[in-house]
DNA sequence: CTACTATATCGCTAAACAGTTATACAATCA
DNA sequence: TGATTGTATAACTGTTTAGCGATATAGTAG
């Protein structure tokens, strides 16, 4: 990352902002088994549907995910499982800052685990 | 990192946050090989003292990276190298994704060879 | 003590943005 | 056509924060 200049420092600086707000980092977690509707995630999270499809709109433009319209509904899905790679990497990192608090370090390193076990890979398929 | 709650979730989004912002990427890019102090980093990027300061205040703060002072200099390095991992993961993705722009998809692509590169771990020694 | 240097913090402004409600748009069905 | 459903956008609010200059604080030297 040495070598880039300030337009490449940029691009990586919005790419990680695109992970750095809650309610996205849930909907990534909800497309992790599989494409979802708006209405299934606005449900799912109990929030405004203006909400969900204003993040959508940033994850898609920042190309993190890919939109698929049939019929009246809008099903969005995953574009490259590798961000799931980035999301564990963090957890472990945050987990062992966290390490202290005995429920948080558990549920951090249970990701750790999921992220070593082959089980996980067969788990990227498609709705 | 399904398993996460929302407490968890948010910590994961502060961790990214804290990539999310170029001064800070400069700032850990400097740090690479070797501690700094903050009249270094002040001069290297050109800024008020006051600005890096305040990023060097939220670095440390998540943890990122650690401060001794020596003198009336204070020197910040960081804490756990593994962060390039994800620096540079994320520099490898985001370079495909602009692998249009030939100028900018070689910067990101030499990332990606660096980070191959066993040289690369060499290079970590400290100041 | 004073003077000097290096860093941290304060006060501020402007911009970005997450969230809301209301409305517009698009696709299907009667 | 009109009605209905599902999604996107508009308009707005409040909060956050990156940046600056000015000031306060900490350490050193004389």
């Amino acid at each position: 990352m040495e070598s880039l200049d300030d337009a490449a420092i940029e691009k990586v600086a919005e790419f990680f902002g695109a992970f750095a707000v809650p309610m996205r980092l849930k909907i990534l977690n909800a497309l992790r088994h599989g494409e979802r509707k708006v209405g299934e995630l606005t449900e799912l999270f109990g929030c405004s549907q203006a909400n969900v499809s204003k993040h959508l709109s940033v994850l898609a433009q920042k190309g993190l995910i890919g939109k698929s319209q049939r019929g009246t509904s809008v099903y969005y899905s995953i574009v490259d499982p590798r961000i799931y790679q980035l999301c564990d990497l963090v957890c472990l990192q945050v987990g062992e800052r966290y390490a202290q608090q005995a429920q948080m370090k558990d549920m951090f390193l249970n990701v750790a685990r999921a992220a070593k076990s082959p089980a996980r890979k067969a788990a990227v398929r498609r709705g």
